[in-house]
RNA sequence: GGUGACGUAGCCAAGUGGCUAAGGCGGAGGUCUGCAAAACCUCUAUUCGGCGGUUCGAAUCCGCCCGUCACCUCCA
């Protein structure tokens, strides 16, 4: 059973969506005024993994998240750059859906633009006004917070005490304080909408309500943001769709806690924000969804580099403990073994072990850190068994688990919003040239070192490969290098080397191992064979 | 001023009344290896910011104190 912290009873809850399997969630998007924050992608990246934990566990989800493309900021930077505010938002639109796709977060079902919707608004606030909700003055239109009974509800604030606390100039046409804008007159040169009111604009917070009903309908079940939305936009949200409707507006809600940078919450006024584009250019993106992942999404985390170095060695050691794996395996399976069916009741207990254990650990409010713990534990357990996938009598079944095992743990990576298949980890694709270098160099190496045999066993395969060599001349070749000509370069040298090991010849093996170091190349010899990865 | 969150090992981070305080990074030693690498094993918090209290029993509940942060204003 799925267990969700709400906001709203500030205690973890038993999930029951109004109607199962369906659930409908509204994530509160992005104004589309900049590139969005690290700090931002926190509020993506959980709304994405709510989303696939849901779907895994077999709901039917419609999630739909707005875009917010008219609004202050916008129209300031449009002033700022000359140009119209429906640019602005283009641009960063564009960027925005970039981006994402670059965390490896898939885009909402629904992507509702505020600029959509001005009909829907409009209806809207006029029956806030004629349920006496709502009232105009001067072009502008405010909801009577006074007149809702449960405003506060969310937030746990006292109107009394928000009276008290007061910063903002007061405008003199509210008739209380905490009265929010429903309908903005518009000024100059600001793009208008024309309204009964006159022309003008939607405030910030009705364009989520609407939004979200329109698509989702009166009561949803999840509503998710950053909990600095908690105070005001989304106690307003509340105040206005139930001041309308007289039903709740969201059964559950979700509020990521923020990333700080030096101790103090990232954000746009403060200045001290690194944008995804900046990230995404020192670290892959598995990295930086890792990185969320490794701490509890109600809790406060820290932007660093360290913190981010540390996500992507704990993220190596799945990527490429399952790659290693995976080769081993390949290289102790007889041919066209691809059996991943555990053999015995044992081993199918045992994954399904992992399976639950992950499960219980996201039904528990999305425990995310216990959840890769799984899948640290699950890999320790794959590489000891990796010592017998060539046993003489046990090997076969214990491949058929490993195999099983491998898959559950991209499944359930996948869950994660984390690729463990591909390489993602930054390896950058290497050129051929010096590894031809390395190559040329070990011939001559060996011709000139007296070890003459090895040196026409390597001469024999690079023919072989299509090639000759010699000082004099450099590389000859009929042909242009083939497309896998890396993989294939390595395997001749892994045979040489690996002749050079078998006559005791080490100088020889050593010095191929070591020409590979310096181009950033591993070789791991194992009893079934060598293996090579790029560092 | 009001409200709320947090403080767990060198670092990151779970755990919120009861088996030996997850997991990761880093570090030390060992096994395997011709040497490596990878991996595995062992060790790295007798104690959870401090002080009291409740309880048979507390990191976990209560009180006070110290420290850090956030919301009350646009903000994920």
């Amino acid at each position: 059973m799925l267990r969700i912290y709400n906001t709203l009873s500030r205690k973890k809850e038993e999930f029951r969506p109004v109607a199962p399997p369906h659930v409908r969630f509204y994530n509160c998007g992005p104004t589309v005024y900049d590139y969005f924050h690290i700090g931002n992608a926190r509020n993506f990246i959980l709304a994405d993994l709510i989303r696939r934990y849901l779907r895994y566990r077999g709901y039917a989800v419609k999630f739909v998240q707005n875009i917010t493309d008219i609004d202050d900021k916008i129209i300031r930077r449009a002033n700022e750059e000359g140009r119209s505010p429906a640019d602005v938002a283009a641009q960063y639109t564009q960027a925005f859906f970039h981006h994402i796709a670059a965390l490896g977060i898939e885009p909402a079902d629904v992507i509702p633009r505020a600029t959509d919707h001005i009909p829907q608004m409009i209806a809207f606030i006029q029956r806030l006004i004629e349920n006496g909700m709502a009232y105009e003055a001067g072009g502008d239109v405010f909801f009577r917070v006074g007149r809702f009974e449960g405003y506060g509800k969310l937030s746990r604030k006292k109107i009394e005490d928000l009276r008290e606390g007061e910063r903002v100039e007061v405008d003199p046409r509210k008739e209380n304080p905490l009265d929010f804008v429903l309908w903005k007159a518009a000024k100059p040169n600001e793009p208008k909408w024309d309204s009964p009111w006159g022309p003008g604009r939607p405030g910030w917070h009705i364009e989520c309500s609407v939004m979200a009903m329109t698509h989702l309908g009166e009561t949803i079940d999840i509503h998710s943001g950053g909990s600095d939305l908690v105070f005001p936009h989304h106690e307003n949200e509340i105040a206005q769709s139930e001041a309308a409707t007289g039903k709740p507006f969201a059964r559950y809600w979700i509020h990521n806690a923020f990333l700080n940078i030096g101790g103090e919450k990232m954000s746009k006024s403060l200045g001290n924000f690194v944008t995804i584009d900046q990230v995404l250019g020192h670290y892959p993106p598995m990295v930086v969804r890792y990185f969320f992942l490794s701490a509890h999404y109600r809790k406060p985390m820290d932007y660093g580099p360290e913190s981010l170095e540390e996500s992507r060695r704990a993220l190596a050691k799945l990527v490429s403990g399952i790659e290693t794996i995976e080769k081993v395996l390949a290289l102790t399976s007889p041919e066209g073994e691809n059996n991943a069916t555990p053999a015995t009741a044992d081993d199918a207990t045992a994954l399904e072990a992992v399976r639950s254990r992950f499960c219980e650990f996201m039904d528990d409010d999305f425990n995310t850190p216990r959840a890769l713990s799984v899948l640290f534990d699950t890999m320790s357990q794959l590489h000891e068994k990796r010592k017998r996938f060539d046993h003489p009598k046990d090997g076969a079944r214990v491949r058929a688990y490993a195999r099983a095992c491998v898959a559950l743990l991209r499944e359930l990576g996948a869950v994660l919003g984390l690729d463990l298949r591909a390489k993602g980890l930054g390896g950058a694709d290497m050129p051929v040239e010096p590894l031809l270098r390395v190559l040329a160099d070990t011939l001559s190496q060996m011709q000139t070192s007296g070890a003459q045999d090895l040196a026409d066993f390597l001469a024999e395969r690079i023919a072989r490969f299509g090639f000759t060599y010699s000082a004099a001349t450099g590389w000859q070749s009929e042909r242009p290098l083939p497309a896998n000509a890396l993989d294939q370069l390595m395997d001749i040298l892994i045979a040489v080397r690996n002749r050079a090991r078998q006559e005791k010849k080490f100088a020889a093996a050593d010095g191929i191992r070591a020409a590979l170091g310096t181009l950033g190349i591993v070789l791991e010899d194992y009893r079934a064979g060598t293996l090579w990865r790029k560092e």
